[in-house]
DNA sequence: ACTGTGACACAGG
DNA sequence: CCCTGTGCCACAG
């Protein structure tokens, strides 16, 4: 079951994104040590447990990369809000809520 | 091994 | 702002 280390990488940095933040796949992998791995950062977030907070994760132009109107878009959008992120056509900004990252 | 595909990103036009 | 092409990395068939 042990997912390969830039997996697992990903998934503890997505613990580590603090409420009302978000970051980018890009991001993500950047932290993990791949800079040029977003794709794969996406990927290991298709596979990531439900109980992170993959919500704050979205990509380089402030929009949610799932497919809008889907459960999964609708859900992730509306945690988001919860936490006081503001959508601004289907954007949010990211110079506001962009964590800094882990160190 | 090769091709297609994707919860991506960036440079151009 | 939009849309398009290109680069990227790993997985699936």
């Amino acid at each position: 079951m042990a997912a390969d280390n830039f997996t697992s990488a990903v998934h503890a940095l997505v613990a580590r994104i603090p409420r009302g933040q978000v970051a980018t796949y890009g991001d993500l992998a950047a932290y993990a040590g791949r800079p040029r791995a977003a794709r794969q950062a996406g990927y290991a977030m298709h596979r990531c447990p439900p109980a992170l907070p993959w919500h704050r994760v979205i990509n380089a132009r402030g929009a949610l990369s799932l497919a809008p109107g889907t459960t999964g878009y609708l859900t992730q959008r509306r945690r988001l809000e919860d936490e006081g992120v503001v959508f601004i056509g289907g954007r949010v900004e990211l110079s506001r809520y962009r964590w800094p990252g882990p160190g």
